[in-house]
DNA sequence: ACAACTTGTGCAAACGTTTGCAGCCCTTTC
DNA sequence: GAAAGGGCTGCAAACGTTTGCACAAGTTGT
């Protein structure tokens, strides 16, 4: 009963049809079919469906140093972004015979060694990378190694490797102008990290978009958050209402920072948008049901996922082309976070009694 | 520069330290290192170290028949309820060694064949399934074929398979009991895919929970959705509307669904919970800053990834054990979408016009 | 002192493929 | 009609491990 039927080899179907192994392994590699007759191939393919043929990947693998897997390395898979990437790189991998495996580091180094450490003994034959800081060690590590690879989202300070990922500037700019042209002056920032590209880019893109708009920049009104989540966020909101400074809408470095600003905003007794305006970055899925729904920056993460696959297929097949550094544009979503600022918070330390 | 550096192996190790390789074999096996004797063993793990030393899995695998993989299907990686649950999976397989792959059927029977198929090439130790149908031919293959597997989320109507989830039916019956409580009686249901289990047990939960509670059923106001999604749980609602029966609350197979419900009201100018109570299931990340805040049945999705993966790990030491069936227990988590029912919306039809 | 163990190491086969090479046969060409 | 060439197929080695077996040396018991 448990007896797990034996595994066919090539070597039975050989014996069936009364020839060489070897000549089986031709008929059933797609490159190598045109060697053999086909009155052979034939009877093979035949065979081979008859017994319900299973080629052993390891063999496969140990003879040709192909693995046909992918490793990808995510932050923190609870943060719901990363599922639509994932799922945009497996579509397209699945299509080319590539499996993925997935490793969750936490954002902790360490983890991400020892993660690409795992990839590598298990030989993938590329890796996609959402985890990289702007300097980053393993990247710097794949790169000597000639691993290919592509990062996502986050991006590096390297030039020449192949990344798809956001125009986390032009994201950050287009905020500040919606914002301003709402009539908004006091524009406070929920910083993400700033040793990630899009903690720091989007901050940059912040700046520029005051500078744009005519705005002073106010360091009082910003706070710089030390991870991309929810309580960084409230926490770094909490630490510019502190500063007792007026202002009338907070952009956040992302969608979870802008969910802590929401439960700041609520334990100060502040209306969101009619006190205070609120922008994230990502729209992640379900920001429009926030309360209020999230006025965020899009970044089809779908898409994201299958771009990178799509690259990172590329350079396997062809290690030696130039890196793809796709940028995609971002694209602004306004909902009801945002609104013209209210003159009566424009005191702004209102709340804190 | 890009000449990737060459694999060290065993026999390089042996030459080194002047040993047979067979010899490295069995110090670097932490099984047999007893075998040999102190003294060479330290000179072996030293050489090793300084070689920089990775095993060569394929052939490890080749030889073994075991590749130290396990396969997880799930059926919708963009939603978020399943992040938390690979994650959970990621977290206990990693430190044994294991490392995940994992494949997006997108519901589709398909999908899940060629996916299975994929990890029997790959020859995945085991499996963790969260795709099952009640009724599910994957399963029973695998369950012939000896495959050590867990089913997580979605079980089967087949005794004796290994699975962790959580206890629709109470699950369903504490929903309506919590509704009941604060007055309800009139509840809809949109319910989800009868085929599924969690589809199936959380609607006999929901009928239970009436019959407990002393309250009819009222077909009109049962509708079910053929997919575990927003626009679904949108649609089956609106038939409900359509019924023009009155009902003060609906409780939705999974907060996916429940979301649908949200839009449905707003498009028929109703207020949650004021004219409408809603309720969900899962607990998926963000419901509590869903508009209103979801009132829903927790399920520790996390721990349900774990708790699958040591079962899983269990199953593939000694396959022979008796199959472990887990039931977590669900957990309602009272929040702003449910109240004490309005008169004034009983009517019900009032919407329509 | 010799037999009977015990302990530690080497030997070689095996896992299932892929692939360069050799050789066969059949066709073509002069 | 014989030599040259081209198509197909078989042969065997190789990929890097693991592991049963043999064997050498050392240990114990009589």
């Amino acid at each position: 009963m448990q007896t797990h039927k034996p595994r066919i080899t090539l070597k039975d179907i050989a014996r069936n049809v009364g020839v060489h192994p070897s000549t089986v392994s031709r008929v059933l590699n797609p490159d190598t079919r045109q060697m053999v007759t086909k009155r052979i191939a034939d009877r093979v393919i035949h065979a081979s469906e008859q017994l319900g043929y299973r080629p052993n990947t390891f063999a496969q693998s140990l003879r040709t140093n192909r693995s046909y897997t992918v490793g990808v390395m995510v932050p923190d898979l609870t943060n719901p972004a990363f599922g639509p990437i994932i799922k945009g790189i497996d579509n397209v991998l699945e299509q080319s015979g590539y499996s993925v495996i997935v490793a969750n580091t936490d954002n902790v180094l360490e983890k991400e060694k020892r993660s690409v450490d795992k990839f590598h003994e298990r030989q993938v034959d590329g890796l996609i990378i959402a985890t990289a800081r702007r300097l980053d060690d393993v990247v710097i590590t794949c790169l000597e190694e000639g691993t290919p690879f592509v990062l996502v989202v986050r991006s590096t300070i390297e030039k020449g490797v192949n990344s798809v990922v956001s125009d986390e500037i032009v994201g950050g700019q287009m905020i500040v102008s919606h914002l301003a042209q709402l009539g908004h002056k006091k524009i406070a920032y929920v910083a993400g990290p700033q040793f990630l590209s899009t903690g720091f880019e989007r901050y940059q893109g912040y700046l520029q978009g005051l500078k744009n708009a005519g705005l002073e920049l106010d360091e009082d009104l910003v706070a710089i958050g030390d991870a991309f989540t929810e309580e960084e966020g409230r926490q770094a909101a909490s630490t510019i209402n502190a500063n007792k400074k007026p202002f009338t809408a907070i952009v956040a470095a992302n969608d979870l920072m802008a969910l802590g600003c929401y439960d700041e905003l609520i334990t100060k007794g502040l209306k969101c948008p009619d006190d205070v305006s609120v922008v994230g970055y990502d729209d992640m899925p379900f920001t429009r049901h926030f309360n209020p729904p999230l006025t965020t920056v899009h970044t089809p993460l779908l898409d994201v996922g299958m771009q990178a696959a799509r690259i990172l297929l590329e350079r396997i097949w062809k290690p030696e082309q130039p890196a793809h550094a796709l940028k995609l544009q971002p694209h602004l979503i306004v909902r009801g976070s945002t609104g013209i600022p209210s003159s009566f918070s424009e005191t702004g330390t209102k709340v804190t009694n």
